[in-house]
DNA sequence: TATCTTAATGCAACTGAGTTGCATTTGTCA
DNA sequence: TGACAAATGCAACTCAGTTGCATTAAGATA
C-alpha cells in the first residue's frame, strides 16, 4: 500500500482554503509514521517526549478537522477513541494487558454475508475488534 | 434460549453473600425484559420515566457489581458503553440515526478463521459491531 | 515586503460520564 | 431483636473532550 506523504496532504487542504501549520504538520507526521492508530493522549504524550508544546485543545480540534477532512479516521476500541489514516478495511487486535494495537487483514467476505441476511438494514460501516493477550503478555 | 428470571439470580447470589435490593431487582429486571443492550443513560431515564429514585452512582456501582458477577457484560458500541445479559456470542446492529440497537444472529466461523492467521495472540474476547441505518431512519 | 483577512491557536472555564470517600441505611442471619 | 456487613446516597472529585473568546500567524493580495 502507498502511502500519501504530508506534503502531498497539506496541499490538497491547501485546495480546500486551509493552512499548513506547525500543528498540523506535526500531527500528520505522526500519523503517517505510525503502523499502528493514536489517540489524542498517544499524541499527546508525543510531543511532550519531543518538549513540543501543543494544546490539548489544538489536539482535539486537528483531530476533528482531519477526520472531518477525510484525512484520518475514527476508530473506537474498547473505551478509548483512536485515528489512523485510512488504508484498507481492516480490524485490530487489542492487548488487554499492554494496551498495544495491531492491524489485521481484513475479513473478505464477512460484510457481504450480513448484508444479505439483513436487507432491511443499510450498512454503512463496521468493526471488527479483537481483544486478547500479544506474545510478550500472553 | 431460556432466559434465566430475577428470582433465580438473585437466589445465585444470595449464595455468594449478595443481597436482594430494591436496585438490584429493578435493573435485573429492566436487563430480563429488554431485547437489547442498556446504557447507564437508558437505566436513569427509565426510572426516571417510572418515577423511581436511584442514585446514579448505585446505578454505576451496581452495574459494576453484576458484571463482575458475570450476571451481566459490558460492551461497548460507538462513544457508549453498554450492558446486556449474556447470550450466545453475538453482533450488534446500532442505527445511527435513531441510535437504536438491534441483536443480531453470530457469525459461526468468524472467530476460528481469525485464530489460525494469528497463532501468536490469544484471543479472550471480540465484538463485531454494524453502523448504519434501520428501516425507518433509510 | 507591508497589509489584510480569516484560519488556527491558546487559555480558562465548562460539560458529562464515571469514580471515590465516607457517613447512613437496610437486608439477612444468628 | 440485635449485630454485622452489604448496599446506598451524597458531595466532591477525575478525566476526556468541548466551548467562547481574545490573540496569533498563514498566506493571498496589493
Amino acid at each position: 500500500m502507498v502511502m500519501e506523504g504530508a506534503g502531498k496532504i497539506l496541499e490538497k487542504l491547501r485546495g480546500r482554503g486551509h493552512r499548513s501549520t506547525k500543528a498540523r504538520r506535526l500531527i500528520l507526521e505522526l500519523f503517517i509514521s505510525s503502523d499502528r492508530p493514536l489517540s489524542s493522549a498517544d499524541l499527546r504524550k508525543m510531543f511532550l517526549l519531543k518538549k513540543m508544546a501543543v494544546n490539548k485543545t489544538t489536539v482535539y480540534r486537528e483531530l476533528e478537522f482531519l477526520a472531518g477532512e477525510k484525512i484520518i479516521e475514527e476508530i473506537q476500541l474498547g473505551k478509548t477513541r483512536y485515528f489512523e489514516i485510512p488504508k484498507k478495511r481492516h480490524h485490530h487486535l487489542v492487548c488487554l494487558k499492554c494496551r498495544r494495537i495491531e492491524c489485521l487483514e481484513p475479513e473478505k467476505n464477512l460484510l457481504k454475508r450480513i448484508t444479505i441476511k439483513n436487507k432491511d438494514f443499510k450498512i454503512l460501516n463496521y468493526s471488527l475488534e479483537i481483544f486478547g493477550l500479544c506474545l510478550k503478555c500472553k
